[in-house]
Formats: structure tokens, C-alpha cells, sequence
DNA sequence: AACGATATCAACCGCCACAAA
DNA sequence: GTTTGTGGCGGTTGATATCGT
């Protein structure tokens, strides 16, 4: 190997090197002499790398630091509308699982997926005074947010070009479905709800949540295709795993207008819109069904 | 302009699983 | 079977930026 042409990695740390050993924010000199290590040299072995690379850092910093911040492909910010569903749609699902749900999102780290479901998704439940977990929660993203979202998306696609959500989200679904079908032993298990057509609720348009009932499209419970199933020049791809349409194209038609939920004081998911107005999700449920 | 509150995100921590010694 | 080193993960913290008054 040829790391170990140019120090030998198999000597343990000095007390002294362990004193000196820097933390907090990297330096400019620092992330370049790590890229540049890693460039000739590649990743891995990262204890290693970091006393080689005359870095005063720990490995596990230094695998922390590239792989969230350096790494030629990672993608940081403006997590697109397609991405949120997405990480809805996954959390649902697997709950924290932070990590295979950066895998279904090329270039997103664990960490910014964290800090995103932190930051806004928990902000969110904690001003509706609700608990994250919570079924109400889950049913008020799974309901509104989510179908809001994938408004969104179609209206920045235009309808004629619905196709071109389906080929940026549907293959990693199409995976994620595939999954679950066959080797899904998540403890989660509970989370991953059936699709209509195999659950005794199939196009039921109402959810019951905390007894009280909230109206709501025919639309699968966990099957986050089919809301694109649905869409103008949508297919049946039920044979691949993705499942067949559960609605019909009007349901968001009793959706607030594209231009957002304003009239119920439910502000837009992502883009800060949530004013003082703030509603408890029993305000929600109810004022969904006028 | 100043200040406090809030949001954001990079980085660290502790734990666990796994492999090699 | 035990120890040790390492990588990976999820939870948490703290510095900085932004916002509101």
C-alpha cells in the first residue's frame, strides 16, 4: 500500500499527538491537505489517513469531514421539493433512518437529511403542539403535505411534463418498493402501511386519527407513487412494483388551490410560510371537513 | 443600530457491529 | 473467547447567520 510507503500507519497515536489533536470548525489548509491525500491516495483506513496526511485530527473527523462536506459529489442546501417527498415519504417508512434514507438521495449525507428533518419537520410539529411521532402528525404529512407537495412539483413541471417527476423520483421508489416486498424486516413494520388494494380501508376517503376523522383523497396510504399514478399521462406500473393509481385525477381538486392552504391557516411545508396563525391539528382535522 | 430570539448546519459524542489479532 | 481497532450510525451540541422588534 502505498500510505504505508510514506508513514507507518500501524504506529499507535503519541499521548503527545493525542493532546495536540485539533477539533471544531476545519480550516481551509486542512480541507485541502485531506482532499489532496485523498486524491492520491484514496479513502479509508482513516486513523491512519489522518497521521499520515499530517492532519491533527481524528479519523473519524476526517471521514466526517469529507464524506458530509468535501466528497467531489455531495450536494448541500435547497433540498428540492422531489426531495422532500421523498425523505417523507422514506421517514414514513423506516422512521430515523437516517443513513438509507441518504441512500435513495444521491449526493444528500445522513446528516443534512437529519438536520433537515430537524429543523423544519420537527419545527413544524412542535408549533402544531404535536408530538413528531404522533399518528396525527404522521397522517397530516402523509394527507396534506405530502399531496401538497406533489401539487407543487407538477405545477414547476408543468402538466405536460409529469414524466420528468416520475423519472427523478420513481426509480428510487421503484427500489424502495422492491424492498419492502421482498426482504422488509424493518422493525418499523407497523409504519409501513399496506396499500389500498391489500388493506380493508381500499379508497376509503376518510382516516381516523385520535377519533376523529379527517377526509381525505383515495389515496394510498403508503405508496407515495401513486399520487403520481394519478397524474395527467400517468401509467399503470403496477407490474414493476409500483402500484396501481388510487385516484382519479380529481381528488386534488378538493385540494386547497395550488396557491397553498392559506384559507386554512396551513402554511406551505417548506418555504417558511407558516405565519402566527398556529393551528393544533385537531383544527386541522376539523376544518378539513367543510 | 442594537439586541434578543430563532433557525441552520457542521461537527462531536457515545454506542454498536464487525473483523482481525 | 477476549481484546483492540475501525467504521458507521443516530442523537446532540454549539457557533454562526438570520430575523424580528
Amino acid at each position: 500500500m502505498e500510505m504505508g510507503m510514506i508513514c507507518n500507519s500501524a504506529t499507535p497515536p503519541s499521548d503527545q499527538e493525542e493532546m495536540d489533536l485539533r477539533r471544531g470548525p476545519w480550516t481551509v489548509e486542512e480541507d485541502l491537505i485531506l482532499v489532496n491525500y485523498i486524491t492520491a491516495h484514496g479513502e479509508g483506513r482513516w486513523n491512519s489517513l489522518a497521521r499520515c496526511a499530517g492532519l491533527k485530527r481524528t479519523g473519524k473527523s476526517c471521514r466526517l469531514r469529507w464524506l458530509n462536506y468535501l466528497r467531489p459529489d455531495v450536494r448541500r442546501g435547497n433540498i428540492t421539493p422531489e426531495e422532500q417527498l421523498l425523505i417523507l415519504e422514506l421517514h414514513s417508512r423506516w422512521g430515523n433512518r437516517w443513513s438509507k434514507i441518504a441512500q435513495h438521495l444521491p449526493g444528500r449525507t445522513d446528516n443534512e437529511i437529519k438536520n433537515y428533518w430537524r429543523t423544519r419537520v420537527q419545527k413544524h410539529a412542535k408549533q402544531l403542539r404535536c408530538d413528531v411521532n404522533s399518528k396525527q402528525f404522521k397522517d397530516l404529512m402523509r394527507y396534506l403535505w405530502m399531496p401538497r407537495l406533489v401539487e407543487r412539483i407538477r405545477a414547476a413541471s408543468g402538466n405536460g411534463e409529469v414524466d420528468h417527476v416520475y423519472q427523478n423520483i420513481a426509480p428510487s421508489m421503484m427500489a424502495v418498493d422492491q424492498m419492502i416486498d421482498g426482504n422488509y424486516d424493518d422493525q418499523n413494520t407497523g409504519q409501513a402501511k399496506p396499500c389500498p388494494e391489500d388493506s380493508s380501508t381500499a379508497g376509503s376517503s376518510s382516516v381516523e386519527s385520535a377519533g376523529m376523522h379527517f377526509s381525505s383523497p383515495p389515496v394510498s396510504s403508503a405508496c407515495f407513487t401513486d399520487y403520481y399514478a394519478g397524474a395527467p399521462g400517468g401509467e399503470d406500473k403496477s407490474g414493476d412494483g409500483i402500484h396501481t393509481a388510487q385516484f382519479d385525477g380529481n381528488w386534488t381538486e378538493s385540494l386547497p388551490s395550488p396557491g397553498g392552504y392559506s384559507h386554512l391557516g396551513l402554511p406551505d411545508f417548506d418555504f417558511g410560510g407558516w405565519g402566527e396563525n398556529l393551528w393544533s391539528v385537531d383544527d386541522i382535522w376539523l376544518q378539513q371537513q367543510y
